[in-house]
Formats: structure tokens, C-alpha cells, sequence
DNA sequence: TAAAAAAGAATGAACATTCATTTTTTAACA
DNA sequence: TGTTAAAAAATGAATGTTCATTCTTTTTTA
């Protein structure tokens, strides 16, 4: 008498093929004959696994995303200042999508194209709460701007999307001074 | 003998439709097919006015990009201060995306994924060249910081796509009050 | 040895592009 | 001005391919 015992390996490398192909060429051209083939699988085994293409990049999309929060603020407590908290999220989120490249492309791409659906998306946008408490404190201390959170992550965090976009592409090369005056301009746009 | 006659009108609504399928589902989920009939055309009719399906989206992309750097830079004369001339193209950019929202959306999408090819992607670039020329002049004068410009363009103009992106999934309502917010997050994050 | 896991081949739908015709436009001339 | 035929423009249907998913069979596991 069997166990459901289903290869976590097989299913390792079906989220890693799912990342690179879609990293190439986006949901529609990375197709599930491609990702059983680089995962060394056949394609009807992609489906003991998922229910079908969009469960699979949902759930990769949600599985790389908890990744890159817990290891952004990994290291942050709210007993630290408002001023030292966002340097630490800032720069481990910056380090992030540095050493996981692969992982902050595939983040970039699903943020920015209607990939993932409603639900999916909802969920992974909750993984940002400590961070947006870190806001909520700033501005009750008087330290940040009062500007609405969005206005906030899109001058602080997001851009670094932007500079990793192009490090990814070759546009240019992403050193540790330009993270310095990165942080700067961050800083900048939301201190008091 | 004819002469070559091939009408604006039906190449227009092959160029709208090209932009309002690529938004909803990106360039692999906006088939020929559908482009065709929302242009009220043949779908052979698209490869009178257009080499192929790649071709098109090259096409539609870089027009799309001139309309959108003609406004922004219409009325900016570099006889301008730095600081002038920043706040006018800052602020036509801003106009430019609330105002037409879906030629803005879909510049955003063919600037974030594989959609683009290179040699048309590059043609694109191009266009920014006021900016750039404006922030050399600033950082001469020491009016801006001595940072990369691709950190000056993640920080000032990339932002306002972000914030675009979360207006039009309806995840918030960008008003007035955000655009200045935002204005001012811009230039704090580069002034000297 | 029985049930789960995996496989490869099969299925049917969707797609980009081309083909064979039809319709429209043009301009020379009656 | 009205007629006509040649060329351009436009079309709907056809083609061949690619894809997600399912089906049937084989392999692995306990």
C-alpha cells in the first residue's frame, strides 16, 4: 500500500524551469512542454503537481515572493528607529535582487503584466505588512513625509526594479556605489 | 495604373487595438485574430500594413513612444533652469499618464518584458535625450546630484509608472494632491 | 502486489501566416 | 463627364504548427 509521496526535487525544478523560461519570454511563451523538458520530466507530470498552467505561476509567484520577504526583513525588529528600520529593508531588499536575480526578474515581470490573477496577487501584496508599518510609525513620529504609501514605495522601494531591469539587461552595471547613492535618493524623497 | 493608397484610418484602428489587446493580456494573449477584428479588418489585411505580428508591436511601440516624448518635452527650452525645466517635463510626464492611460499602459508593459526587440527598444531610447542633456546641465551646475542617470530616472520618472500601474488595476485613486506629493519626492530625491 | 507516480502519445483548440478570390480605386481616354 | 481595365487593397478560408491538457500504459514504491 502506497504513500502519496510526490518528488519534492520534481517539483523544484518545475518552479525553477517556470522562472527561467517566463524570465525569457513571458507567461505565454514559456509553454509547459519547455518546462517539463528543463525540468527533466514528462508534461503530463507538471499536472500531479499543479492544476493547470496559471495554478503553477500562481504559485510560484507566491512562493518566490515569501521568499524575498522573509529575506528582506529578516534581520528588522520594530525596536529600531524609523530611520535605521528603512535603511536595513532597504538595503537587504537591494541585496536581494542582486544575489536571487533570477528571482527578483520573475517578481518584476508578474508585477508589471497581468500574469498572476486577482487572488494570487492579493495574497502576495500582505507579505509587504511590516514595511508598511515601518511607514505608519515614520509618520506618526513626525520622521517621514505623510504621503500616501504608494507614493512612498514607488519612491524608496520599486525603483530598484527599475536599475535591476536594466543590470539584467545589460544596459549597465549595478555597482556597490551606485546601491549607495540609490539608498540616498530613497532616503531623500521621504524624510522629513 | 493605381497608385499605392492604403487607408490611414484602417492602419489606426490596427494600431489601437494592437494597444488596448496588448494591455489586457500582454503581446502572446493578443492574437492576430482578435487584433483584426477589433480594427474591423481581415486578419490578412494586417500584413498589408505590417510585416508580421513582431513587426506590428515594434511599430505600434515606437509611435506610441514619440507621441509620449513629444508631450512631455513640447514645451521644455533649455534656456530653462535645471529646476524649471525638471518640474515642466516632470509634470507633462504625469499629465501625459493620467491622460492617456492606455498608450501609457502599454509602454510600461513593453518596457518591463521580452516584447520589445533590441534594435527597436534602443530606437526608443533615443527619445529621452532632453532629459539626459538636462541633467548633465544640472549636475554641471551643481543644481542635482552626481548620481548615474539611471538612478535619476529610477527615482524621478520611473516612479510615475508605478503609480500608474496601481491607478489603472483600481488599487487606488490617483488624485491631484498624490501627483504633488510625488513631485516633490522626485525632486528631494535628486537635489543637491 | 496493489496503489501511486510518471511517462509518452494522443487530442482538440488556437494561433500566425499564406492563398485564391473579390472588391475598390485609379487614371487614361471616349 | 462617364467608361473601362489594370493594379492595389481587402477579404474569408485554408494551412501547418504549437500549445495545454488528457488518456492509456508503464514504472516505481511501500
Amino acid at each position: 500500500m502506497a504513500k502519496l509521496q510526490k518528488s519534492i526535487d520534481k517539483r523544484n525544478a518545475l518552479v525553477g524551469a517556470t522562472i527561467e523560461l517566463v524570465n525569457n519570454n513571458g507567461f505565454h511563451a514559456a509553454p509547459m512542454s519547455k518546462i517539463a523538458k528543463m525540468a527533466n520530466v514528462s508534461p503530463a507530470t507538471i499536472y500531479l503537481y499543479f492544476e493547470n498552467k496559471q495554478d503553477l505561476v500562481n504559485k510560484v509567484y507566491l512562493e518566490v515572493k515569501s521568499s524575498f520577504t522573509d529575506y528582506a526583513f529578516k534581520t528588522y525588529t520594530d525596536d529600531m528607529s524609523v530611520k535605521d528600520g528603512f535603511e536595513l529593508i532597504w538595503k537587504r531588499i537591494a541585496d536581494f535582487k542582486l544575489k536571487e536575480r533570477e528571482e527578483a526578474m520573475f517578481l518584476a515581470q508578474c508585477d508589471n503584466t497581468p500574469m498572476i490573477d486577482e487572488p494570487s496577487r492579493n495574497e502576495g501584496i500582505k507579505h509587504l505588512q511590516p514595511l508598511l508599518e515601518l511607514w505608519e510609525r515614520g509618520k506618526k513620529e513626525g520622521v517621514i513625509k505623510k504621503f500616501s504609501n504608494y507614493i512612498l514605495y514607488a519612491y524608496t522601494i520599486n525603483p530598484l526594479s527599475f536599475l535591476m531591469l536594466m543590470q539584467n539587461r545589460g544596459v549597465f552595471q549595478l555597482t556597490e556605489n551606485h546601491i549607495q547613492e540609490a539608498y540616498k535618493s530613497a532616503w531623500n524623497s521621504i524624510k522629513v
